[in-house]
DNA sequence: CTACATTCTAACCGCGCAGTTAGAATGGCT
DNA sequence: AGCCATTCTAACTGCGCGGTTAGAATGTAG
């Protein structure tokens, strides 16, 4: 079956996951795609589609990485502890040399706007919704929550998070510290 | 001495940040400058020298309006109410029909990177160690906190603010209100 | 009324961008 | 070995961007 293709895939879709993720879509160039991913253009274009499509398998990807965190809450049996842990685990997952990156998802939720790509819309959506769902059904399962209270602590710790996200890109990391104990002292 | 300025500056710079605020940087081409202004390439030019300059002409004027609410702060003899009612006003100032356009300082925050111009940078910095230094000295003078505690609130609610004003953008009055409302508790 | 500094109009420029394409290189088939 | 679908290389295209500029329009001063 003819030519076999000279990469792989996740691998490529992971170099452009890390440039979009610290530069975001718009300061991100297929030049700098082509570089980075160490393939050229036509091989983007007829593996992704376009910049979208790669952008879009970059969301997945991240949101795949993220969704192991995202099970260790729902393994605990303390909601609001296994949250607050899972608020730091952002904050390794963040970090680089110095400044954080943020959240993937936050930096394309902040850059986005009313004309973006229905698809990318989706994809922040989708992440935001099944947060906010586990954050709801663990801490009204573990902790005993009424749904009311629940639902409200689960959206009060959705934007938190994200707050976090974009913190981690200009705070130091005792400033978050203090954010995220902040955060949960109210709980 | 010849022909006069067929438009007010802050008129146009006025216009010019509505623009910048809703749409980024970015997102906001001459073209739509020209448009919203009402003036041409040439004037915006003549006036701003650059797209730059009439960016960070849009964000002294950003700081000047919200200079008169964060001067309400210092104007109360309770910090921390003072500071929750600041949010709230805030709240009033991202609002436009549906959706908030978030704090034109923290969309800013959020859009450039490590290569922006230093004059933009500067102007976000300044108004991040302005507030925080109200934020601050308030809860110092008129709610007895130690230093240490002071400081270590005023972060916390610096942190807290730059997610309300992303969450403004994306989540619904009620989840904001509830979001302000935790904010709060602890402290 | 004239002179002239300044503003305005509108056409223009070079650049980097996302996306395209022709043709060479490759490698699993029979 | 040789076919041929597929991948790769590299040059190309059209477009919108920020920014520039020549020349017409305008208003004040003498």
């Amino acid at each position: 079956m003819s030519r076999k293709k000279q990469y792989i895939e996740e691998d490529v879709v992971e170099k452009a996951m890390h440039l979009f993720w610290v530069k975001g879509y718009e300061h991100t160039s297929l030049q700098m795609l082509e570089k980075q991913m160490g393939i050229n253009k036509f091989s983007i274009y007829s593996t992704f589609g376009s910049k979208d499509g790669l952008y879009i398998e970059s969301l997945k990807l991240y949101r795949q990485r993220v969704g192991i965190l995202i099970k260790e809450i729902e393994a605990s049996n303390d909601a609001v502890l296994a949250i607050k842990a899972y608020f730091y685990k952002f904050l390794r997952l963040s970090a680089g040399n110095g400044l954080g990156k943020g959240c993937f998802i936050g930096n394309t939720l902040n850059e986005i706007d009313a004309n973006a790509d229905l698809k990318i819309v989706e994809q922040v959506e989708q992440f935001r919704h099944d947060l906010r769902h586990v954050f709801c059904n663990q801490l009204l399962l573990k902790n005993g929550k009424e749904k009311k209270i629940a639902e409200a602590q689960a959206d009060y710790l959705m934007i938190s998070m994200i707050g976090l996200s974009s913190a981690s890109k200009v705070c130091t990391h005792s400033q978050l510290e203090n954010y995220i104990e902040n955060i949960f002292k109210g709980l």
